[in-house]
DNA sequence: TATGAATGAGCATTCATTCAT
DNA sequence: GATGAATGAATGCTCATTCAT
């Protein structure tokens, strides 16, 4: 469909020595500042080596073609974002209501940061959502609001579980994203994050109802009207 | 930003005659189906005028550029789910609740038609996005959902509905499209629309709790541990 | 060399109707307009078209390709300025000098008129410099200004007159498009003009001398250091 | 006016290492011998990095656009012809008058060498001649005049001084080409230069003489009928 | 006669990637 | 290892001219 040579996209070699690990740091902080700078479009390999004080052929030597640069930012953005909404979604001192609406403001609010690279980075999806490696990152902060689900909602079956915890990353993801282009102000991304929190802590609370016993009081999802 | 000028977006001349719209819509037909094969990346005007049987001069001749192709394919797509939204969302017969479901699952299902061309034409984005034109057909949607929530929770304040419409709007968008890339059987299908109908009609029914008096029943919302 | 073929540049057809003298009236005034606005690069046959109310079509009825309406501008251009250099170089109420000086600076303002038409007809000249027809109405003004040197230093043999015309017609032709690129200002424009009209006489003063019997008085034009 | 965007014009990087010194000068040959056989109408990249025995992609490495190269063709060209003016004009040893015949005659000669060449490169000059980087190379020619002027006729004040350059700059630029295009035989080529030389010749006197106080001599600028 | 839609060769420029030094 | 020059296919777009209606 979209693209259908998936070549490859790892790292060349892991950072064994110091300077590599620098060189590629230096590479992925130009490609961060490149995107955000120009955009999705016109974010070149070249301009990357040059912004990182690199030559195009030591660029090579670490990332076998653009692709992997432009994973390596989302995975290490994931990577982030993850250990963030995990941190925030198993403190088990609040109820899971309270961790849910932390972590929707905690994700939202990250989002907004670097918004312009975080934009291009969005765009430039095309060029790594296909390769297979692409999987794994997403899947750890799927999983991580899975393992919270399981826990907020005990009685909850495990498919169940899949299929919500999936559904809010996605919201979560793809809402981010769109509060983090559309927001200017701080107080509209509050309001934004507080809407979808609300919408998420709905859905949470509904999920917790369906799947206990019925309670004596009256279907609060009764049609209103 | 990601892109800093936008010359122009709209069709270069309205097909009046019987001929040029024949044209127009051949052109139209084969960027769907030329975007549905090669994807956003390798979409050229050269590919669709050769796939619409045209020449890259008559494509021009109607579509002042690229983006311009693109954003039409887009625009109908929002008219005609604008469409089929509103008209599930203004069916009193049914209760709000009902509604929003069945406007949920309608969407999905016409995302996920044709997902290869939805999904390419997400990617396409860039292009078109940054134009002002870009703005309206959006926004229709998201009034229909807003006059759908006005209608729905009638108690709950302009702005408020502005916000909540604007979330739903989003999420159905990000999600729907989320769902289109990664669903493959149409149980699948079902099930997400199924957990996003959840989602948005706990959300309603939250707002439409929230607004109005408080009922001594207890707060089903109340976190539940 | 520059360009091998030269296919004709001739109007058409001559306007023998009321009609057809206005289109083709129509055409060059568009033609001009079109010109000083966009430039001799962007000069279309669409464009002249469309600013004359016109279809291309008619356009090419007229004019067998858009070579002919530079060249036809280039051509009436050239037969005004002429007229006007005549008239003022055969009013012999006046010294040769005088004649020229005022010449000059009629030349020279009248070229400053419409000055980024001029130049930008100037720009496009190699689409019509090389046709054959192109030769006539540059040589008209040349034989304005040979007679008027045949007139006021009638000792000078036929050759060196055609030679000394023919420079004098190129200096005016070349600086006077120089002056209008440049000069911004009507002072400018007038002292650049008096300052040609100085070289110019200068070398008509020399002329006239050369081709006298040598006076008594000291050669004037003797090397002053 | 003519043209409002200027992007940049002049080389991307000085040619550091030899090898790169030799594909510029490859290109400039290329494009200097690209110019002479096809005309600055058909002038493209292409073709100079073909002749060139380059990639077209080595040409934009080293300059940013088709203009550059035509630019750097004109500098050159200005360059070498400023210097050989200047050793001209310059040379105490000679009388001021026969510096400037000298001069003029240098000139011609120069300028009809490869007039084909010459005359596509002023064809070509709408597409460099907008730029600022396009000002010094033209006015360092037009300077060494000025001196020259500031030397023959010391009593010259600047300012006069710097129009009168300016004249004789542009007639010289102007009528030059104008010779190389329409000349043919060397013999003609000399006594259009005789003449030319004749013409700022008695513009150099007449300023001496102006700018002098008057003699007893009657004035040789008097009308001579 | 007038129209204007259709044509398609042509052009400037970009960019991921390689490889000789 | 590092460099950065070289490659050349690919792309978006223009425009003079024709010709069916």
């Amino acid at each position: 469909m979209t693209a259908s040579v998936n070549p490859r996209i790892t790292m060349r070699k892991q950072p064994q020595q110091a300077r590599s690990a620098g060189v590629v740091e230096a590479i992925l902080q130009a490609a961060s500042q490149v995107l955000a700078e120009v955009g999705a479009q016109r974010f070149t390999t070249a301009r990357v080596a040059e912004r990182a004080g690199v030559s195009v052929g030591s660029l090579y030597q670490y990332f076998p073609n653009k692709a992997a640069i432009l994973f390596q930012l989302q995975s290490d953005e994931w990577r982030d974002t993850t250990a963030l909404l995990r941190a925030i979604l198993e403190d088990r001192t609040r109820s899971p209501q309270e961790r849910l609406r932390a972590a929707v403001h905690a994700f939202v609010r990250s989002e907004c940061e670097e918004a312009a690279m975080r934009v291009a980075l969005g765009d430039a999806a095309p060029l790594y959502r296909n390769a297979p490696e692409s999987e794994e990152p997403r899947a750890a902060g799927t999983r991580a609001i899975q393992a919270f689900l399981h826990d907020a909602v005990p009685a909850m079956p495990d498919a169940a579980c899949r299929l919500a915890g999936d559904l809010i990353a996605m919201t979560l993801a793809a809402v981010g994203e769109g509060i983090s282009e559309k927001a200017s102000s701080d107080a509209q991304i509050v309001a934004y994050a507080d809407g979808l929190a609300d919408m998420l802590g709905a859905y949470l609370a509904r999920l917790d109802r369906t799947d206990r016993p019925p309670t004596t009081t009256e279907d609060a999802e009764r049609p209103s009207h």
